[in-house]
DNA sequence: CGGACACTACGGCCGGCGCCGTAGTGTCCC
DNA sequence: GGGACACTACGGCGCCGGCCGTAGTGTCCG
């Protein structure tokens, strides 16, 4: 039996390297970055970063796109991404319990994107928001609007019938650095999309924090009558990146 | 930034040892194992598991209960379950994607414990009879009960409110063998412990997997009118319960 | 068409760690 | 109390794989 343990380990190796991880962390706000960025952001040099790029996409966590000669890498799906969240929250669970402190850059923490939604106390607020109007029903393997939330997301320009399939179009999932939920799924996604698009949410030049505007305050407040997130708007003056290669 | 990369690789790496692996995906059913048993399970010798076991209890992954001269190791705790699942659902993928044909074994697959609750085409049935009846509604971050659905577990002989707390009772789970979400939760958890203790549902004496009786599949299709599983009790020959640690 | 650039392929170095053998500690049972 | 047993500690072997240097391929640009 068990013969699909070593899968799992395959899968769980391809994660256990700093500078993997590294890597496919950057890549968790659901963009895609050439190789040279991420040998950059992992420490390590080009070529190493080349090999360790070959292995995640043969183990099929990655995928890319190449362009001119440039070859974008990104998580492969919504599953990649969930895999790793579920990881990550042990991992900030551990870094707790030992006093570790990777203060969580709090930047990270007010609001920044997860694959393709929001999470943060951004994320979180917006979940809460929906849920305390009672705008989520339960729906295929996830949550689906009312007849209310419909009217919500409509008012926020954003059609509710988007991807509607077998999948639910509104998923919990479990934030790594609040370990509260937030939403996502395809309509968390389309309306990150929007909230870019109309300037209600910029992501700053570097990293992968984001920023709510006050425009997107309002417009987020008039949508969800329940909104309360004090400081996702707050200071961050952009610091510049204190370039780290990992410890 | 990016300085909790290495956390996240610790915990891979810590899952990312085939042994390790192995022992890992043995917990996966919630009971707890001895050092011996799980050095079996894993193919290697008594020392090496020793070693791997207090590595993945330093890890955070693993409780350990001392009782005699036997250490029970268990899971952690949900979180844990949740994130192997994770990546159970990417090794499940890539096994698919190579043809590596992991048949997974046709038993776990009809029905299995994940972690403290149901899994397997019979999870799934659970979770699409409640929603199918509208029975679960969003809440907290999963979902609760509606009042018929209170009636459905009062039906099973659950109290509907063990467990009232900030978490949702019942929460999705992407189910790695079905690529469906079966329940999980701590009244998903209340419901197999009913089941077990009814003789609903029996587990095997060795392996994973479990098997619905006819009693169970009487019960269950009377609470929840639109329970449909058709193949839950196929075969295999009922054993008695073989103790369980650990609730 | 030649040079810069992004990326990949290959090879050698070396550190980490998975493995088991032997040996030691605590517990149960007769 | 003595022997069996479950488990742990330590040490040495061997190999996997991460690292970078050098070199090669494809693409863009002037």
């Amino acid at each position: 039996m068990a013969a699909d343990g070593p899968y799992l380990a395959q899968i769980a190796h391809l994660v256990g390297d700093p500078a993997r991880a590294n890597m496919l962390q950057a890549l968790m706000d659901g963009r895609a970055l050439t190789a040279k960025e991420l040998s950059f952001l992992a420490g390590v040099a080009p070529q190493t970063a080349s090999g360790h790029l070959a292995r995640l996409l043969e183990g099929g966590l990655l995928a890319v796109a190449a362009q001119g000669r440039h070859r974008y890498f990104r998580l492969a799906g919504p599953e990649v991404a969930a895999a790793l969240e579920g990881m990550m929250v042990l991992a900030a669970g551990q870094a707790g319990r030992r006093r570790l402190t990777v203060r969580v850059e709090a930047d990270l923490a007010r609001a920044r994107t997860c694959y393709d939604h929001f999470a943060g106390r951004l994320g979180v607020a917006i979940h809460d928001a929906l849920m305390a109007q009672g705008h989520l029903v339960a729906a295929g393997d996830g949550y689906g609007l009312s007849a209310g939330g419909r009217e919500a997301f409509a008012a926020l320009g954003i059609d509710p019938d988007v991807a509607r399939g077998r999948r639910a179009p509104l998923r919990p999932c479990l934030d790594w650095s609040e370990r509260r939920p937030h939403l996502a799924g395809s309509l968390a996604a389309a309306l990150a999309c929007r909230c870019f698009e109309a300037g209600w949410v910029v992501r700053p030049r570097e990293g992968r924090a984001v920023t709510l505007t006050p425009a997107g305050r309002a417009a987020l407040s008039a949508a969800l009558p329940g909104f309360r997130c004090e400081d996702a708007d707050a200071v961050s003056q952009p610091v510049p990146e204190p370039r780290r290669a990992y410890a």
